[in-house]
DNA sequence: AAATGACTGTACCTCGGGTACAGTATCGCG
DNA sequence: CGCGATACTGTACCCGAGGTACAGTCATTT
């Protein structure tokens, strides 16, 4: 039919909002065939089984949450020059965005299949760790430009610190979806925010 | 058999081993009832359906946590009068009992649950909404008892403050997970005792 | 001795994840 | 123009998991 076969990408389009949703066990193939106008054989013709495709949509997802976060952190420095406040701005924008997100974050992909991990094959454990350890290269990088000018004001690992952010955020999904409160993803970024601004502030500073 | 059945008991230990260390949907009542020892019509007298097991080990789980996390800040405040003081020894209490789990965080079973919540009806979703409201009200409590004697160093909503131990913990157990680092949950815990003390300790003091 | 609680055993149904494989429509290419 | 590759459809079948239904059993309690 088409060139380039966009099915493929419905197929994950589709079974990825299920899964975020509701599970990856929830979903089923039926449903997303039924929703992407297909058959059983069409499904299996671009995924050997239920896991290739999982990993595809993996794939997909932390490149695409890479380009996403790169884009406010990289605003971020446009906006100030000082390290520390263009940290700041990016955190405040990301929080930004979660705010203005319509209802709570349909979640983490991640979370959700670091909580179904033995379903998977060591393949996608390892892709899902690189991805976390990305994120902590990414964020210990600014920290480290940041401490160049300013001392901590207390003692913290810093690969931990750079972490945080990432633990903050599948937190605060967690809480806004157990809360059902869609504010609650933002108000923990601004609360990571929050203590960065005080670790590194000048301690004469007023808040 | 048994007077009172501790069959049931039984079946709830094995199942919520395997919840956590698989998911629910990856853990299936046969393997459930082989380990105990018991049939299939053995279990389905104890519990209606799957969905029962999962409420009731829910119900339990969410006691014994409760009655954990009541354990280190009541410590707490045994080992110190200054409300921070107190919150933060509870904190670090906690933080050790973090450290010296074996292995990574065996998982939170309400994030568990949250990522196949549409699997579950709304008891489910409602009992584990009030766990969290539950924590909310136990650590807002004690931060408006320390900021009757502290000014906070910066301007944070005292409920998100509150569920952020909440998410810090949900974050630091994926984190845990995800880089297969057993010290992740600890440390994030960590962190948010060096905010807490930032937030809260007279500008003055040193770190 | 009867009733109750805690099961076992057998049989059967449905759904979801596959497997196997033959057939077909469309396209680009030589 | 025909060939092969790509992108599927259709049919049929298998297995495991979550049940349902219900009769039978065996120990304890009253």
């Amino acid at each position: 039919m088409a060139r380039v076969s966009d099915t493929r990408e419905r197929i994950m389009d589709i079974a990825e909002n299920a899964i975020l949703e509701k599970g990856f066990s929830a979903t089923s193939i039926d449903e997303i065939i039924a929703a992407a106008g297909i058959t059983k054989s069409g499904f299996f013709y671009h995924f050997a089984d239920k896991t290739a495709l999982a990993k595809a949509i993996l794939v997909r997802y932390l490149e695409r949450e890479d380009r996403i976060m790169d884009g406010f952190f990289e605003r971020g420095r446009e906006l100030a020059e000082d390290p520390l406040q263009a940290f700041l701005v990016g955190l405040k924008l990301f929080a930004e965005a979660m705010y203005d997100l319509p209802a709570a974050h349909p979640g983490c992909l991640v979370a959700t299949y670091c909580y179904q991990e033995r379903l998977f094959d060591r393949d996608i454990r390892e892709m899902m760790r690189e991805g976390a350890l990305n994120w902590r290269r990414r964020f210990l990088a600014m920290i480290d430009e940041i401490e160049q000018r300013y001392p901590p004001n207390d003692q913290v690992d810093r690969e931990a610190l750079a972490d945080m952010i990432n633990a903050v955020v599948e937190g605060g999904i967690v809480m806004s979806k157990t809360l059902n409160d869609p504010r609650s993803l933002g108000d923990q970024v601004m609360l990571f925010r929050s203590y960065v601004k005080l670790l590194y502030a000048s301690r004469e500073a007023a808040a």
